[in-house]
RNA sequence: GGUGGGUUGGCCGAGAGGCGAGGCAGCGGCCUGCAAAGCCGUACACACGGGUUCGAAUCCCGUACCCACCUCCA
C-alpha cells in the first residue's frame, strides 16, 4: 500500500506522488521569534516531523524548509516595548524556539531561512507581480496585492470576495483598490527603526506576511513543489494569500496542502492571545521531553488534541511502559545497533496505519501490541522472541521520533554507570537480607534508595533500579 | 453573514455498514515476603429524532450543541 495523505485543498485523501521520484520537497511555515513557543507551536513541528521520518523510512530523499518570520509588527513592537532592538528580540526568540524543537527532538529542517535575509527575492517576486498586473505600488512604498486581478482568489479555502468580513474599523488604507488588497510590501513609518525597512524600487519598507514565503519557497524548492504544511489557523489569510501570489507571478506552488489541528484546553484552542498557552519551559519542567514529545505526537494531526491535567501523566505512564521494556530487554538480549534497527521490517498494520495519512493512533495500538508480547517474551523467558520484539518495537518507535534509545544521552550514561556502582551495592545488600528473610533490613534499604529517588524492581533476575521521574 | 471542522465509554482517542482499535484510570485474578514491574480477565460508547438496510456509531434527512477562520495566531 502507498503512502495517502489529506489535502486541504481538495478534502479529499489521495496516493501521494512526488513531483521527482525519489525526492519530496515541503515547506513548513514556521515561528514568527516574537514570543517563546508554548504547546501550540510544537504541535506542526512534530507533525510534520513524523511525516517526514515516514519519508525518510520509505526511502524518499526529503527537503524541508522552515521559515523563520524575524521582522513583523508585533516583533517591533514588543521590542521597542522592551527597549531592545527589534533584530535583537528576534534572535532571542528563534534561539528559543530551536531550543524547543531540539529538545523534543525535531529533526533540523534542512534549511531554515530568515525573511529578513530574502528581500532581493521579495523585490523580484513583487516586480513580476506588478508586471503581471496583479499588484500595485501607491507612492510612499506600499505595495499590494490586486485581489481583482486573481480571478482564483479563495480558491484554497473556497471563499468569495463578497462574502468576506470587510476590513476593521482602522481602515485608513483609502489607497487600495479593494479592501481585501493585501499587502506585499509596507512602507517605512515615522518612528521606526532605519534598520527595520529596506530600500526598493517602491519606496523604503519592510515585507507584508505573506510575501516572504511565497519567495522563499520558491527560491529553495523551485517553482512548484509537493507539500506546503502548516496550523490550521495559516489556512486563511496567510496561506490563501501566499498561494494567490505564487500563482499570479506564474509558479505552480505547492501541490498539496497539509494543515495540522490546534491544541485545546476544554474544547478551547490554546493561544497566545487568549493567554491559556502553556509555555514549553513549563512543559518541560514538569516532564521528560520524550513524554511531552509523546503527548504530541499520540494524536492524528488532523484532529484537536484536548490537553488536561493530566495529559502528561498519562504520556508518562505509557511512555515508562515502553522505554521500561526496552530497557530490560536489552539488558537480557544485548542492544541493537541502530542500523539494524533503521532496516528492520515494520509490521504490516503499523505501516497500513502510517500510510492511512499518518494515523498514529492506529499505529500505536499496533506498538502496544507488540510491546506486551514483548513483555510476555521476557517473562517465560524467550530471547529470541524478546529480541524480536525489541528491534520491531524501536523500529517503530523511532519513525515516531520516539525509540527510547534516542533519548539518551552520552551524559546520562556517565551518571548511570556511577549510580549503579553504588545502588548495585545497596542492591547486594538488600539481596543479602532478602536471602536471609530479614524484611525489615530489606526493605529499608529500598526505603532509602526510593527517597533518593531511585525506584527498586525485583524480578527473577535480581533487583533492577531506575529514576523516579 | 461566508467558510471549514467537531459531538465515541470516567478520561484521552482510532474507526466509518456486520468479528466491541488502543491507551489511561477502575475492578477481579496470577506472580511477589511485601511493593513495583509484568501478564491474564473484566464493566462502561458511539449528541438527539426520523429514515434506508437482513444488519447503522458508520449511509440519508432533519434538529441541537460546540469549536475555529474571515484582525494577529501553530
Amino acid at each position: 500500500m502507498s503512502l495517502r495523505l489529506y489535502d486541504t485543498a481538495t478534502r479529499d485523501v489521495r496516493d501521494f506522488v512526488p513531483l521527482t521520484p525519489g525526492e519530496v520537497g515541503i515547506y513548513l511555515c514556521g515561528a514568527t521569534v516574537q514570543a517563546p513557543p508554548h504547546v501550540g507551536h510544537l504541535r506542526p513541528a512534530i507533525a510534520f516531523d513524523v511525516l517526514r521520518r515516514w519519508l525518510l523510512r520509505k526511502g524518499l530523499n526529503v527537503t524541508l524548509i522552515r521559515n523563520v518570520t524575524d521582522i513583523e509588527d508585533k516583533i517591533l513592537t514588543k521590542a521597542a516595548a522592551a527597549g531592545v532592538e527589534w533584530w535583537a528580540h528576534a534572535a532571542h526568540y528563534e534561539r528559543v524556539f530551536t531550543a524547543a524543537y531540539d529538545a523534543l527532538g525535531v529533526l533540523p529542517p534542512t534549511y531554515e531561512p530568515r525573511a529578513t535575509q530574502h528581500v532581493p527575492q521579495m523585490v523580484e517576486l513583487m516586480e513580476r507581480l506588478v508586471e503581471r498586473g496583479h499588484a500595485y505600488a501607491t507612492g510612499d512604498g506600499d505595495v499590494w496585492f490586486d485581489v481583482r486581478s486573481w480571478t482564483s482568489y479563495g480558491e484554497l479555502t473556497r471563499q468569495r470576495l463578497e462574502d468576506l468580513n470587510p476590513e476593521g474599523g482602522d481602515d485608513a488604507d483609502t489607497a487600495k483598490h479593494d479592501p481585501h488588497d493585501f499587502a506585499l510590501w509596507k512602507s517605512a513609518k515615522p518612528g521606526e527603526p532605519e534598520t527595520a525597512s529596506w530600500a526598493t524600487p517602491f519606496g523604503r519598507g519592510r515585507p507584508g506576511w505573506h510575501l516572504e514565503c511565497s519567495a522563499m519557497a520558491q527560491r529553495y524548492l523551485g517553482d512548484t513543489f509537493d507539500i506546503h504544511g502548516g496550523g490550521l489557523d495559516l489556512r486563511f489569510p496567510h496561506h490563501e494569500n501566499e498561494q494567490a501570489q505564487s500563482r499570479a507571478a506564474g509558479y505552480g506552488f505547492a501541490q498539496r496542502w497539509m494543515h495540522c489541528a490546534w491544541v485545546t484546553q476544554s474544547g478551547v484552542k490554546m493561544s497566545k492571545s487568549l493567554g491559556n498557552g502553556l509555555l514549553v519551559s513549563e512543559l518541560l519542567a514538569q516532564a521528560p521531553a520524550a513524554v511531552v514529545r509523546y503527548a504530541l505526537a499520540s494524536v492524528q494531526y488532523r484532529s484537536m488534541l484536548e490537553w488536561s491535567p493530566d495529559t502528561l501523566d498519562e504520556a508518562r505512564t505509557t511512555w515508562e511502559r515502553l522505554s521500561g521494556f526496552v530497557a530490560r530487554a536489552t539488558e537480557r538480549v544485548g542492544d541493537a545497533a541502530a542500523e539494524e534497527v533503521a532496516k528492520a521490517e515494520l509490521p504490516d498494520g503499523f505501516t497500513v496505519a502510517m500510510d492511512d495519512d499518518l494515523n498514529v493512533p492506529a499505529a500505536l495500538a499496533v506498538v502496544h501490541e507488540h510491546l506486551r508480547a514483548g513483555n510476555t517474551a521476557l517473562a517465560n523467558g524467550d530471547d529470541g522472541a524478546a529480541r524480536a520484539q525489541l528491534v520491531a518495537l524501536r523500529a517503530m518507535l523511532s519513525v515516531l521520533g520516539l525509540d527510547p534509545a534516542e533519548w539518551t544521552t552520552a551524559a546520562d550514561d556517565r551518571y548511570a554507570t556511577a549510580l549503579d556502582a553504588l545502588v548495585g551495592a545497596e542492591l547486594d545488600a538488600r539481596a543479602a537480607a532478602r536471602a536471609a528473610r530479614d524484611w525489615a533490613t530489606s526493605d529499608a534499604i529500598r526505603d532509602r534508595l526510593s527517597a533518593a529517588g531511585i525506584t527498586v524492581q525485583d524480578s527473577a533476575d535480581g533487583a533492577r533500579w531506575t529514576l523516579a521521574n
